[in-house]
DNA sequence: AATATTCGGATATTAAATATCCGTATTTAA
DNA sequence: TTAAATACGGATATTTAATATCCGAATATT
């Protein structure tokens, strides 16, 4: 079982935006510059955020991707969802009902035990994921960086932060 | 994200192995046919439940498998973690050392916060499968069945046990 | 109004993981 | 000794993920 890569790029790209505010924001090329990642598929989990209402876009010259809501708004679960899709890991293909002792379909009302057990461990996951918002993994990456490294950071963030005002 | 399909596929088999005790099992052919699975793949997933001593085997005529362990030792989490191998689902590529404001890997002791946070979501779901044993996924299943399907089952076993008693 | 820049989306292309199958060796009851 | 069964390694196909490319639509700037 292995996680699509883009919920890490994804949730990398929402850390570095957090910090900016809900009017300003990052283009494309800055945000898939900046971790080094190539830039169609960052594209892609972005367009993906977009969808889901965790990122807004502006087009044109100076355009570029914003926070849409409050950092404290935006869970792991909310990213790994947008990116992943909804989709469970544990898909029951009802094997039961194949074979020579299978159950009739009437049978079937209830889902497999086995799946539902699968179904609650996914949903303890899940519960875990939206326990946990873009807030605290920004404070905690802020508490571990050295003063020198924040210095880069500012620096690059005002050379590449575009103006993304939110109109009424 | 997506389960391995095997892990379904060795759950039903423990399942069916469990009401039998630790004397007796089925043969590789009898379970893939109960559950009308390709034989070659589900000797995949019975040789991995044999490695991490979920079930043991004995080989020759009249060989098969049977469990290892009481029902109530053998866990879900035990199950997925020997078909599914013991890798997270999230894997930090520390993307955080890459790009033009990298960390320096000196200061990359400490494990980035986004792959702690999804780190912690998975012990919860870890845990949440530990605690589901496979003597309530067998009790849950026969709860389920009606008088009739049971008699089928039944007439199917007694036509597919084979004898393996423990030696001492 | 023209233009350069940027996102959106569709579509290839490549790489990796999963699923499936086969052949041979090894074990064991009869 | 023989027949029947699993173990093991590898070969292959299928599916999914990751990467790259392209064109059209939108928009701020000139």
């Amino acid at each position: 079982m292995r996680m699509n890569k883009g919920v890490e790029w994804a949730t990398h790209a929402c850390t570095l935006l957090a910090p900016l505010g809900p009017d300003k924001g990052l283009s494309l090329t800055a945000l898939a510059d900046y971790h080094g990642v190539p830039q169609p598929y960052m594209a892609k989990q972005m367009q993906a955020l977009s969808k889901a209402g965790i990122v807004r876009t502006s087009r044109g010259k100076s355009g570029g991707y914003a926070l849409a809501r409050p950092v404290d708004d935006i869970s792991l679960w909310d990213i790994k969802q947008a990116v992943d899709g909804p989709e469970p890991a544990f898909r029951c293909t009802e094997i039961r009902q194949q074979g020579p002792c299978a159950l009739p379909s009437a049978e079937c009302k209830t889902p497999c035990a086995i799946a539902a057990a699968f179904a609650r461990a996914e949903a303890a996951y899940r519960d875990a994921l939206r326990g946990i918002k873009l807030s605290a993994i920004v404070s905690d990456v802020a508490g571990h960086a050295d003063a020198k490294h924040i210095g880069d950071i500012v620096a690059w963030y005002q050379a590449h932060v575009t103006e993304m005002p939110v109109r009424p």
